[in-house]
Formats: structure tokens, sequence, C-alpha cells
DNA sequence: CCCTGCTGTAACGGAAGCTGTTACAACAGG
DNA sequence: CCTGTTGTAACAGCTTCCGTTACAGCAGGG
């Protein structure tokens, strides 16, 4: 499976954003975020692009520009942010159309589709259990 | 998400051969299953050879060669196919070590780890509710 | 009204994975 | 021994992901 680090770099991302906050600075630059992330500044812009579109950040332009929570972070589900930044199915089709003359290969697409929204349907509900709060409370936790 | 397809070639050729089996043909060779996954045999035999190492099926040499399943299709859970086709964990940690000063960087995998290890698990416990059997009789019902 | 600092995005390259193909050695029934 | 099939290596094409450089655009502050 192709194990993309996407979900992993924007829960990060939002988990530092949350403890500045609380720590009273609200706005994080993208080198800020880069910094903690140790990655290029571009890579958060993209990751926070996806997360702006969503709704769950803000950004600021021009001077003493930044980024922000949109919502406070009780309110920000892992099912939020692998929303805002997984498009991809988690299981693919076949790459070429099966055989249509094999009862197997003619019904075998559907089938799987029902199965396959199962699983995703079961994955998104345990990744709704989670908040961005939560994260940062068992990170600051792991010592 | 890279959104393979080896899933859905193993669950497949499985059904195929669950299939086929019913009809009194149990033993297939890699080109049969080909032809109705409309692939190339190699890949065929790629994916059961996974199979076969895991147990799912059995392998004959010589002339008269030819895959068989080395379960009745109703004791082969999805599951079961995806741990032998799937390696890799389903979200990737940081390609690049985080900021171990900051303390979001510090604790952020491990605490990830967490969360994705119960996502994995919901994932694993839908997987096991579905078998071949199953998708055999819903990919057949299907017209 | 300009200056400055940051965002947004395009373009590109390297690395890796997946699929498909060819080729060929190894194996085992008949 | 012959024949048909498996097992696997090697390779090519394609795509995706990550990282980097570059630069236009935007908006506060002086």
């Amino acid at each position: 499976m192709a194990a993309n680090s996407r979900l992993t770099i924007a829960v990060h991302a939002l988990a530092w954003m949350a403890l500045a906050g609380r720590r009273g600075q609200e706005l994080l630059t993208s080198d800020q975020v880069a910094a903690s992330v140790n990655t290029n500044p571009v890579i958060i812009r993209r990751s926070l692009g996806d997360l702006r579109r969503a709704g769950l950040v803000d950004v600021r332009h021009g001077a003493g520009a930044g980024w922000s929570l949109a919502r406070a972070p009780e309110e920000i589900t892992l099912l939020d942010v692998y929303d805002a930044v997984e498009q991809e199915p988690l299981f693919g089709m076949h790459r070429t159309e099966p055989n249509l003359e094999c009862p197997v290969g003619r019904g075998i697409r559907p089938a799987l589709g029902h199965v396959y929204g199962g699983v995703e349907e079961a994955l998104r509900r345990e990744l709704q259990r989670t908040s961005i709060a939560d994260v940062l409370r068992q990170t600051l936790r792991a010592r």
C-alpha cells in the first residue's frame, strides 16, 4: 500500500498550531510549522492549503501573515483531516476492465465496491473518534 | 493514497477459483485465471504466490499443473487475503524525522502510532466479516 | 504609496512503487 | 525423456510522492 505521509504531516501541523495557540501565539508561518515537522515550507503550504479549502484553518496575507486554526482543536477530528488531504479510495479496482464474458469478471466490481464501501465506512467511524486535541494530549504525555 | 489493486486481483482470482471448483474444476492454471481478470499470467502467479505463502491456495507443478483453493471459500476471509498481499501500514509516518526539540515533534509519532493502530484494527475487523464465498454470492447476484 | 514578508503555485527532479512484458530455469506427471 | 506449467529475474512505462527553486500576488505598516 502506498503509505503516504499526508495525514501525518497535516495532523502534526494542526497539533503544533493548537499548542502554539494555547501558548498565546495564534498565528504561525509555514516556516515555523516546517521547523517542527522538519520539512520544506512548501510542503506545509500545500498541506495547509488543503486544510484551508476544507475550512479547518484560516490564512492571513501581507505583512504579519500566517495560519491559524479555524475551530477549537476539540472540534477538528482526524476524519475532517483525512477528508481534506486524501481523495483516492483505499483499495483500487482492476486497472484494466475484467473479462465481461466471465460471470466473475462481470459482477466482481460492484460486489467489491460494496465491500470496500463498508470498510471505508468503518475506517471513517474510527477516525472520527479522535480529535486534534486528543492527539496533542497523547503527544505531550509521551515523554 | 496509492490505491493499488492487489487486494482486488487476489479476491477476483479466489472467487473465480471458487466458482470453478463448484463446477467441478478444482485446478486452474495462471493463464485461465488471467483470462478472467484480463491481465498477464505473471501478475496472477505473483498474486497467487503471495496467497500460497499464506496457506490460502495450493499449487501443483509438472504436467497437469495448476492452482487450487487450500480451504473452503467460506473459510477464507478478506482479512486473510489482505494480510497475504499487503504489508505496508495504511498511513505512513514522517519521511524525515521531525524536530525532536519541539514537544510536538518529540511525541507525535508514538501518539499517531497508537491512533493508526486503532484505525487498522477497525479495518481488519470489517475485512474479517466478509468471505470469498460472500463475495462470490454478491458477484453472481449482480447482473 | 511603497516596502517588506509571507502566501500560492508552477515547474522540475529524484526516488519509489505498481503493472505489465519477456525470458528462462526448474519442476513433475505421463 | 517430453511437455506444460510454475517461479522468478530483469526491465520499461507510468504514476505518485516528496522536496526544491523560483516567482508572482497580496496586504499591513511605516
